[in-house]
DNA sequence: TTCAAATTAAAACAACTGTTCGAGATCCGC
DNA sequence: GCGGATCTCGAACAGTTGTTTTAATTTGAA
């Protein structure tokens, strides 16, 4: 109904309950979710009164939305389409950064998991994200292949090519846990993420060569065609 | 706190409310989520008495399980380790059977979303699901692939392939919202549909290809490498 | 110190949650 | 018809939810 913190007049001193606020609120948020979590829980945990979030943040969800927008952005934005890089390099650049905050034993893999919490279940909250951050990624991402495969234009291959490209790093990311109920050893400790990043570009490599060629014998069926 | 559906002693007749029910829960748990799904919405919903989803489930949460444990898997469980089968036709397979789902406008879209909300958010339900559906599949699928590398036991690298072959199914599946944010046309119609399916199978017949050089490489450095 | 603004605190609010109760309706075999 | 099981209904339960209110407290500058 209000709008979000419209309720101070101008700004504060104490800010050491909103931080306090902010701290839980992202630890309790994406580990119970957003509906699981109380008003009055998470007053518990930071050590604060109820009333608290609705005086800082006007509302529970605007509370939650300032976690959102004021928490850092968990992935680097990486010049993937940077026509310097090879082809290669570009490739493990993206995986590398795209993996990284898994190696970031802090907050920061809460805001990963706040995120992709809003990604199976989108809101409002997390279309603003896809605009902003998801999609320059994908355009990105998108020219980056459109020169490898020594295209004009984009084209609806290209598209799959690269949703599934980035799929790869974001399937690792959203289903962490499944992964590592199936296989423990794949995301245990910085090594093993670095070498899963390592892969991911590798398979991604292969699968742009694959890609070419499929485009090569389409394009000149008689050579491999039976 | 109470079984399942332990309230009437043997069965009934009047099965109409239950399966009324049935179909609203699945609309609505798929939709809003089980938090945000009210009892009373569901009997709305259902055009049935509060007291039903008590009286025929026991619970809210016994509801939520017969659903899902009742509803029919989505997934037909495909032998795509067969030996006699091809690389690329056990793949094709594997890939047009995971994304068959996406054609079906009915129901059995609804039950994805069910599933995948679980996987984002994992609860009790979705760990059973886990070890009864994906692990086997996923088991198959290392077979396969062990076998195409021609390993005697899955290795790391192994998993790490398969994990990210599947992955790339549950890729499009999980967010199939997200990929149709950023490009409506691969997901729109059972041809584009059918596509995805062929450029996933021949991504993934490149990545193990592009491993078993990578591995060839590895024991035999002394070619590649500068 | 003094005064007003900023912050905290406890209690109460109304709305909604899942669940249960008991009385009525409906069905089926007899 | 009767009788008993099966099912439906509305009301009410106790508990939790997010939010507001009101008063007490702390804070910082004049």
């Amino acid at each position: 109904m209000s709008q979000s913190s419209a309720h101070h007049p101008v700004r504060i001193d104490g800010f050491e309950a909103r931080n306090r606020l902010m701290a839980a609120g992202l630890k309790l948020f994406s580990e119970r979710g957003f509906e699981k979590t109380s008003v009055r829980a998470l007053a518990q945990a930071a050590q604060v009164n109820v009333a608290a979030v609705s005086y800082y943040f006007g509302d529970k969800a605007g509370f939650y939305r300032a976690l959102f927008t004021e928490s850092v952005s968990p992935h680097r934005e990486t010049a993937i389409d940077d026509p310097a890089l090879g082809l290669d390099e570009a490739l493990g650049r993206f995986y590398a950064d795209f993996l990284d905050p898994l190696k970031a034993g802090d907050d920061i893999r809460m805001v990963m998991k706040l995120h992709f919490r809003e990604m199976a279940q989108p809101t409002g909250a997390w279309q603003a994200a896809l605009e902003r951050d998801v999609r320059p990624q994908h355009k990105a991402l998108l020219r980056l292949l459109t020169r490898a495969l020594g295209l004009r234009r984009p084209d609806l291959d290209a598209q799959r090519l690269a949703i599934t490209i980035a799929g790869m790093a974001v399937h690792v990311f959203a289903f962490q846990d499944g992964v590592k109920a199936l296989c423990p050893l794949l995301l245990s400790g910085p090594k093993a993420i670095d070498a899963m990043a390592d892969r991911l570009a590798g398979y991604a490599m292969s699968m742009v060569e694959g890609e070419r060629q499929r485009r090569a014998a389409v394009t000149n069926p008689a050579v491999t065609n039976p």
